[in-house]
DNA sequence: TTGTTCGCTGACTAATTAGTTAGTTAGTCT
DNA sequence: AGACTAACTAACTAATTAGTCAGCGAACAA
């Protein structure tokens, strides 16, 4: 392994780092201290490659973004029902369901937040909110659209369902008793499918 | 005037900097010198009244969220489509529109993401959305309910108002190009009119 | 082998922070 | 009037912070 793989490395594990911090701290919250023990490294090598908090902290959103996962959805939906299938997953890909959903989640609405003090952060958070749509569409689209039932704007169903996962999302995090992840998902079926000439129920 | 009576216009104007400052800065980013500083008081006043600053923002958060008002649905719908008329307002009244109600809602998602941190801040947020939920609840209900076309599910309807107005809300704060408060609104509309049998367009 | 580069650290600083304390002063009670 | 209470402050402290810098040592080049 050569010094610049290793220097890449080290850099991905700061970041990592950073992003964890900012779930679990909140941005104002997170000291660099915090960042330097999770990635095993010294506050000095934190300089040394970002220079300053701000900067890494900006950094470590960006990645955080670029790398949220969206493989699964290659997978290939099966014959039966695909439609039903395909919504089902985009769904759950915008819920904070698992731990690392909830992490990435956290983050964005740290983003969010920031974004209504630091216009860096408010360019960022609308160009990531215009990917996230881009993906929704594009998915919905590809995998549904062209099905003969329906006749809908797609970019609007798509805007549809970002703002009721995100906010189910939030109530979610909330862990309140009186909304489990079942309801979450159920409600935001019942308020696309209809949209998508989808009259299944939810699947499951 | 008597003392007791200056005490607590202090304590109250204290709290409402407090507001101000962490909807301004956020939770973790407010310093006790600038609520000072907004009061008016020194920051030795802010322990004397509050003991810590942790205890001062709870404070300042429960303050705010019994203080927002909703006198102006006391107003008494006009003849003329009444349903239409309560449905906007209750819409309206939960949107940032305003200066004031950005400032609510920026205090809001502070205290939605402070509380997947802390425990007094999430029972806090629980109690607080059930209040809103029946808020809501409460006027469809009264006003809408006993009309009639409808013979839906109040609850659900509420629920889903206000993922809704949460979900557009935080991208209104971005102030994104692609999204103005009439599209948040008419899609708001949109997605909750059917439910209660109204059929009319977004009014004005 | 030897000199050089550079990823990386320990020990530092200057600035800022929440919280304390010893008073001052204005209003209240008898 | 005179004693008393308590709202309020200026000046402090102890702790923590982001950021700096001189230098170490392993990898690399010659």
């Amino acid at each position: 392994m050569t010094t610049d793989d290793r220097k890449e490395q080290t850099r991905r594990r700061i970041i990592m780092a950073a992003c964890e911090a900012i779930a679990e701290y909140g941005f104002e919250g997170v000291r660099m201290r915090i960042v330097a023990e999770r990635a095993e490294v010294s506050t000095a090598l934190l300089h040394y490659h970002f220079d300053t908090r701000e900067k890494l902290f900006l950094e470590a959103m960006k990645f955080s973004f670029e790398n949220t996962g969206a493989e699964e959805y290659e997978a290939k939906p099966p014959r039966k029902n695909p439609n039903t299938w395909i919504l089902a997953r985009v769904i759950d890909a915008c819920l904070p369901r698992t731990a690392e959903l909830r992490r990435d989640f956290v983050l964005w609405q740290e983003l969010w937040l920031r974004a209504t003090r630091d216009s860096d952060s408010r360019l960022l958070a609308i160009d990531l909110y215009q990917q996230m749509h881009e993906w929704v569409a594009g998915v919905i689209d590809k995998g549904i659209g062209a099905s003969e039932f329906t006749a809908c704007d797609v970019g609007k169903v798509a805007d549809r369902l970002l703002v009721l996962t995100d906010g189910y999302g939030i109530r979610l995090l909330l862990e309140d008793p009186r909304l489990s992840l079942a309801d979450a998902r159920a409600a935001v079926w019942a308020a696309i499918s209809p949209d998508l000439g989808i009259t299944r129920k939810f699947p499951e």
